[in-house]
DNA sequence: CCAAAAATCCACGAAAACAGGGATTGTTGA
DNA sequence: TCAACAATCCCTGTTTTCGTGGATTTTTGG
């Protein structure tokens, strides 16, 4: 059986050590290359084709958010496994919108991952139980901020009053306000101050 | 030479593994356990007293912060090295108070970890540079609230007006909102709202 | 002890947000 | 096709924040 081959782009040595440990031992699949930055990544993709890309999301160059982006630009059919420790559904959501194969926790089972990068290099996609789960929260608990929310709460967190926003999105600063009003309903939020805290603590800023 | 004995304490099996990995290679000292949760942190302790312990923060039961005082209080002959993916200065602070004796990033080269190691075994201190130059630059830059400001920042991001907290904390609204313009200066804010996406940025709330 | 910083209080007008309605277009999924 | 929802716009009055400025009293660190 030929071995799977596999990148792996974190920035953590200690990280990177553990899964090619990981890797080895189950013997399904060979890790060719291990890149520390997004840049190193894209490099080693030049003259390199791995069956399949473990990617982190932070690092220290550019978010693995928009590394997985243009990787998929450059490389349609690579495949992407992304490998982190956040599960926050903004997160989840912007990866697999952005092309990722499939999402695994750093903290899943050993077996989890080996499973995940199988399933992901047939063609399938993955998502562990955790994401998979905090979709579903996201879908039944309802933090479903429309577009033009997220716009809105943006500008309002960056310090935008009604009428400034209102200008860039070229709309009325009543609508604006009521688009306010309805996220101050929607996140159960006191006053524009709390909104913004209880966005950020659920990750929508 | 004896071996110092460690124990890792992380719920990242990957995590876990490289770092046994990387004091396997370094010869200079030995795993003798792994705790994923900070219950089983506590178990192992009772009946092994490793040299060094190494921490995660973020654990499933409870915060590293606080099993580091717990650990500290029940057995203040142990050392611990804090290893995280953290830095900020909120989390660096509260560890090293908490009694931690280093502060090690996991994106820090391998050698330095082993230097920790070293260092917090023979008894010092261990700070990364990163979260050395975090520190240097809170005391800079200035993150610097005075105890009052930061509870008016506090009662603001939870949606109180300035008459209320006003209230809460006995003295005119006067004061508060002289308090919340100060601090909207001090962090640079353009007004309330993104006072406190700042304020969250930093980890101030 | 003394200077610096923190905490307190104030005034006044302008600007912005809040409360609580109502209403009209599109879009879209079942 | 039709109800649900998103996005848009509006009204009235009230409350709160913002900007600019100043002033006094406690703390606190050297």
């Amino acid at each position: 059986m030929e071995k799977i081959t596999i990148l792996i782009v974190d920035d953590h040595p200690i990280v990177a050590e553990g899964i090619r440990k990981l890797i080895q031992d189950s013997q399904a699949a060979q890790v060719i290359g291990v890149a520390g930055t997004g840049k190193a990544c894209l490099d080693f993709l030049r003259w390199e084709k791995p069956d399949v890309i473990l990617l982190d999301i932070s690092l220290p160059d550019i978010s693995g958010i928009d590394l997985c982006k243009t990787i998929k630009a450059k490389y349609p059919s690579s495949r992407i496994l992304s490998l982190t420790t956040f599960n926050e559904r903004s997160t989840v959501v912007n990866m697999m919108k952005n092309g990722a194969d499939g999402y695994v926790l750093k903290n899943s089972e050993t077996g989890e991952i080996i499973e995940a990068i199988k399933e992901v290099h047939s063609g399938g996609k993955y998502l562990c139980d955790a994401a998979e789960t905090l979709l579903k929260e996201e879908a039944a608990n309802g933090l479903l901020l429309t577009n033009r929310e997220k716009e809105v709460i943006q500008l309002i967190a960056e310090g935008f009053t009604n009428q400034q926003i209102a200008e860039k999105l070229f709309i009325s600063p009543l609508t604006v306000d009521s688009h306010r009003k309805n996220l101050i309903t929607k996140l159960n939020a006191r006053n524009t101050a709390s909104l913004i805290r209880i966005a950020s603590e659920k990750g929508l800023l």
